[in-house]
DNA sequence: TTTCCACAGGAATTTTTGGAGA
DNA sequence: TCTCCAAAAATTCCTGTGGAAA
């Protein structure tokens, strides 16, 4: 037997619980695809174009849609010898102006031996080139930006695209751009100009509720698990811990698939509720050590300071006390020191992020009113995130030695 | 009822930082 | 590399606040 063989698992599929994966029929959507429908029926008629705007959260089904209406727009506009149409998708994950984004659509458009380089170019020859890429390409040219709320409030591209005909840059194509956003405030942040163009046709994608997502994830687990692994609760539970949090179909296929993952690991044969709420756990954990990760060394010291009080057994801490120790702290990681009143800011950053719970206290005239916080997250797992930073190494070394040492007495 | 502790946290302002263009 | 800009962080100054004690 070699060293790697097939797993035993409750999987039949589990590629089908992936993010990458497109379901043959998009469901709990009819009004929105509908819609999306009407809005790309004059490409295939030959009337004037407006232009597509997509907004939802993460997981509401936005570009699954896209995808979906584009890939039916293909094949129908082929029936029909009078419809020129190309499709072009770009994503603006790691773009975030204009420019990077004009740049990624002439590399798109282009062979992979005319790639033009991200800087040394102005703004406008850039422009230029797409639009010279456009004509070559002639018909309709259907233009996706997913993500396109990262480019802030840099709106030219979406401005120079949609007019780019009637200026008289291009001639043989009709550029048509579907921008999708996560953010709804985006289109507030757009100059005027750029908002009555692109907002012509907008398409609102609202989180899921439980009842939907449901129904979005009944299929795909009869597709992904074999026959009979799955309790009757597991389904309604993903959909009602989603729906509850973000209402996004992407979590709710992730809970059902660490929720199998738990299962296979495990080497059990059978899939409950427990598992459910344990990849929930798990999940919640691995936000919740993603969030302190991203903090800066300022949270980090506060942080540090608030697990050096919880080693000892001195929490709940009130601010002053805490601030004092921070302060001894600082100079220990060689860092600046930053006055109260921001590190009273910090603790509230914390509280904000379910890292820290405050309790408020209040003594009258004896000791007033004041805030005491401790850690609501493990104490282990706040040392482990620490100890990531180097110049941490040495006090977080001390807080273990703190824990072990209470463990003795 | 009033007082007043001891801090919370808002607002305005300054400093630092990080990223892009010259 | 330097310069510039905007955004984030920090600082400064301040007003607001709930309830025990007077």
């Amino acid at each position: 037997m070699g060293m790697f063989e097939r797993t035993a698992s409750v999987f039949d599929d589990a590629m089908v619980l992936d993010e990458e994966y497109q379901p043959d029929k998009i469901r709990e959507r009819d009004e929105e695809l509908e819609q999306y429908r009407q809005a790309l029926q004059p490409i295939i008629d030959n009337r004037p174009l407006s232009n597509i705007f997509v907004y939802g959260k993460t997981g509401t089904g936005k570009t699954v849609a896209t995808r979906y209406m584009i890939d039916h727009l293909q094949e129908d506009a082929e029936h029909y010898d009078d419809v020129a149409l190309s499709i072009t998708w770009v994503g603006c994950e790691n773009l975030s102006s204009s420019y990077q984004v004009a740049v990624a659509l002439v590399n798109e458009l282009r062979s992979s031996d005319h790639q033009i380089s991200t800087t040394g170019h102005s703004q406008q020859a850039v422009f230029n080139m797409l639009y010279t890429e456009l004509d070559k390409i002639g018909g309709t040219v259907l233009i996706v930006l997913d993500e396109i709320d990262n480019i802030g409030s840099d709106d030219d591209i979406l401005y120079g695209l949609p007019r780019a005909r009637a200026n008289g840059y291009i001639e043989d194509a009709r550029p048509l751009v579907i921008g999708i956003s996560n953010d709804f405030q985006f289109k507030e942040n757009l100059s005027p100009k750029v908002r009555d163009t692109l907002c012509e046709a907008e398409i609102l994608f609202p989180p899921y509720d439980a009842t939907e997502l449901n129904s979005i994830l009944y299929p795909r687990a009869e597709k992904a698990f074999y026959d009979d692994v799955l309790a009757d609760d597991v389904v309604p539970l993903c959909s009602a811990f989603a729906a509850q949090d973000t209402g996004s179909a992407r979590q709710a296929l992730r809970l059902l698939y660490l929720a199998g993952k738990r299962v296979a690991d495990n080497g059990e044969t059978n899939v409950t509720g427990d598992h459910v709420r344990g990849a929930k756990e798990e999940l919640h954990q691995s936000k919740v050590i993603e969030g302190m990760q991203k903090l800066t060394t300022q949270g980090h010291a506060v942080l540090l300071t608030l697990a050096s009080h919880t080693a000892n057994s001195e929490t709940p801490v009130r601010t002053r006390d805490l601030y004092d120790r921070y302060k001894t702290v600082t100079e220990k990681i060689d860092a600046d020191t930053i006055v109260e009143r921001r590190v009273r800011a910090h603790l509230s950053d914390l509280t904000m992020l379910g890292l820290v719970t405050v309790h408020e206290r209040n003594e009258g005239l004896n000791a007033g009113r004041y805030h005491e916080y401790e850690l609501s997250v493990q104490l282990d797992s706040v040392l482990e995130v620490l100890s990531e930073e180097q110049r941490f190494d040495d006090i977080v070394e001390i807080v273990k030695q703190q824990v072990h040492g209470m463990d003795r007495t």
